[in-house]
DNA sequence: CGGTATGTTGACAGTGATCAAGAAAGGTGG
DNA sequence: CCACCTTTCTTGATCACTGTCAACATACCG
C-alpha cells in the first residue's frame, strides 16, 4: 500500500457532497435495475461508517502494488486514477482510468491483479473490503450499491475491449469522445493526463497519439488549444469513425 | 431474441447437476467475499423459479441481437458462447467467450450493447431480469450470487485486455492457458470454435493465428495432434511468453 | 533563467493484414 | 463406404500501419 498523507481539510465539504450524490444515486443511475432511491439514510450512514480518508495523493505516486492484499476498495473523490500492469520488458498498460465517483478495486481475488496509481493529483477514498461485505449483508441497498458500481466498471471495460482491433485513428476518437462524457465539459477535453498514460491505455505509442491527434486536427475534427486541451470541433463525424 | 427451439429432454440431469453446483458456489468460489456455502436451498428454489429452458442452439445461431431489450440473462449449460459486435467494414470484434455455469448477458443498460451467439451447439438457460432482481432484493444469497458472477467476468475480461498492446505470440499463448483451465482438460486443449472465432476474440486474423500456432509448435511449446485438437507441451514456457 | 519532463515531427523497420492458392476436414447424397 | 462439395485451415508473397530511434520544440518548475 502506498504512503499515507494527511487529510485535507479544506475538501472536506466537497468530499461529502459527492459522496451524498453517489450514494443517492444520481451520479450512477441503473435504469431497469436495483435503481438507488434518494433518502437512504441507512445505507449512506452504513457505508460512511466504514469509509478511511480521503487521502491526498500526488501524481503518479502508488495508491496499491500489484500482488498488495486486496483489503480496500476505493472511490475518486478529485482528481484521476489509473489501474495498471507493468510487464517484464517495461512496457505498461493502463486498463482503466478512474473518474470522481467511481468504485474501484473491488475484486473476487486475494490480491490486487493490478497497481493502482494517481495519474494527477488525487482524493481517495478507503473502504475495508471486509467491512464492506458486511454491510452489505445487512443492508440491500449498498449490495445494490456494489454491484451498480461493478456492472458499471463492467460496461466500460467491454467498450474498450472493442478497440482491440481498431486503427489508431478510432481508438484516439474513442478515448476523446469517452473522456469528453465523462469529464463532462462543453466541448473542449483538458486531457487530465499525460500522452504517455493514454498511449498505454489505447496500446499504441506515444509518437502514434501525438500524429492520431495531429490528423484529425487536420481533418477539422478537433483542434488543438495547447498541447492538453482539445477542442472537440464534430463529436458526429468523431463518433462515426468508431462504426 | 433468436428462434427458440424445444427443450432437451435427456440433457435435463446434467443441467441440474450443473445448477446445483453453481448455486453452491463450488463452481465460481469467492475467497475472502460473498462465499457461498452448501446448502442455500432458499437461493437455489428462488433463483429455479424464475428460469426458462433450456434452450438449444445450433452452432452460429443468434441468441440475442445488438440492441434488443436486455430483458433476459443468461448462463450456459453445454457448449460455448460469445458476445461481439459486428462492425459497418463486416469485422467483428468477440468481447468474450463463455463456458458452463457462467452467467452472462447481465448489464445496466436497457438494451444489449453485444450480439450473443453460439460458437459451438449449446445449451442455455434464460432468466429474467425484472424477476432476478425482485428475488435478489429479498434474497441475499442471489444478490451475492450476481455480484460474484459480475466480479468474475469484470477479472476475466480485464485480463483479456492487457493483450491490446501485446504479440500475436502473447495474445494466441494467453488464449490457450486460459481456454485449457477454463475447459479443464488435462494438457490437450480441444478449441471448441473456430479460428475465426480465435481471430476475432484476439484482434488478430486467422492467418496470424494459424502461422503463431505453426511457430509455437515449432517452439515445442504445444503440439497439433489435429487441426482443432492442440497439446500443450510446455505450460511454464507458455506462461513466460506473457510475462 | 536553466534544466527536466513532455510533446512533436521525420526516417526507417517490423509485425501483422491482405490477397491468393492450395490442403485438410467435415458433411451430404449416392 | 466413397465421391463430391463446402467449409475451415495452412502457407506464401506483398503491403500498410504503427513502433522505434532520433532530433527538436515546448511546457513546466525550481
Amino acid at each position: 500500500m502506498g504512503q499515507f498523507e494527511v487529510e485535507d481539510p479544506p475538501k472536506q465539504p466537497k468530499r461529502d457532497r459527492l459522496f451524498y450524490k453517489v450514494m443517492s444515486g444520481s451520479g450512477t443511475s441503473l435504469p431497469g435495475a436495483f435503481i438507488l432511491e434518494d433518502g437512504q439514510k441507512l445505507a449512506k450512514r452504513a457505508i460512511l461508517s466504514v469509509r478511511r480518508g480521503p487521502v491526498r495523493y500526488r501524481r503518479n505516486s502508488t495508491i496499491v502494488c500489484e500482488g498488495d492484499p486486496a483489503d480496500y476498495v476505493f472511490m475518486v473523490v478529485d482528481g484521476i486514477v489509473r489501474r495498471c500492469k507493468t510487464f517484464q520488458n517495461g512496457t505498461r498498460a493502463i486498463v482503466a482510468f478512474h473518474t470522481p465517483g467511481e468504485l474501484f478495486g473491488w475484486t473476487d481475488e486475494l490480491k490486487h491483479a493490478l497497481s493502482i496509481e494517481a495519474a494527477t493529483d488525487a482524493l481517495v477514498l478507503f473502504f475495508k473490503r471486509s467491512a464492506l461485505i458486511s454491510v452489505a449483508a445487512r443492508e440491500q441497498k449498498v449490495a445494490s450499491f456494489l454491484l451498480t458500481s461493478t456492472t458499471s466498471e463492467l460496461r466500460r471495460i467491454q467498450e474498450h475491449s472493442l478497440l482491440i482491433n481498431r486503427s489508431a485513428k478510432c481508438r484516439v476518437a474513442s478515448f476523446l469522445l469517452d473522456l469528453s462524457t465523462r469529464i463532462d465539459e462543453m466541448s473542449d477535453v483538458d486531457l487530465p493526463m499525460s500522452h504517455q498514460d493514454i498511449a498505454d491505455h489505447l496500446g499504441l505509442s506515444i509518437e502514434t497519439i501525438s500524429r492520431t491527434i495531429t490528423d484529425l486536427e487536420q481533418a477539422c475534427l478537433i483542434e488543438r488549444a495547447s498541447a492538453r486541451t482539445i477542442v472537440l470541433k464534430n463529436r458526429a463525424a468523431l463518433a462515426r469513425l468508431l462504426s
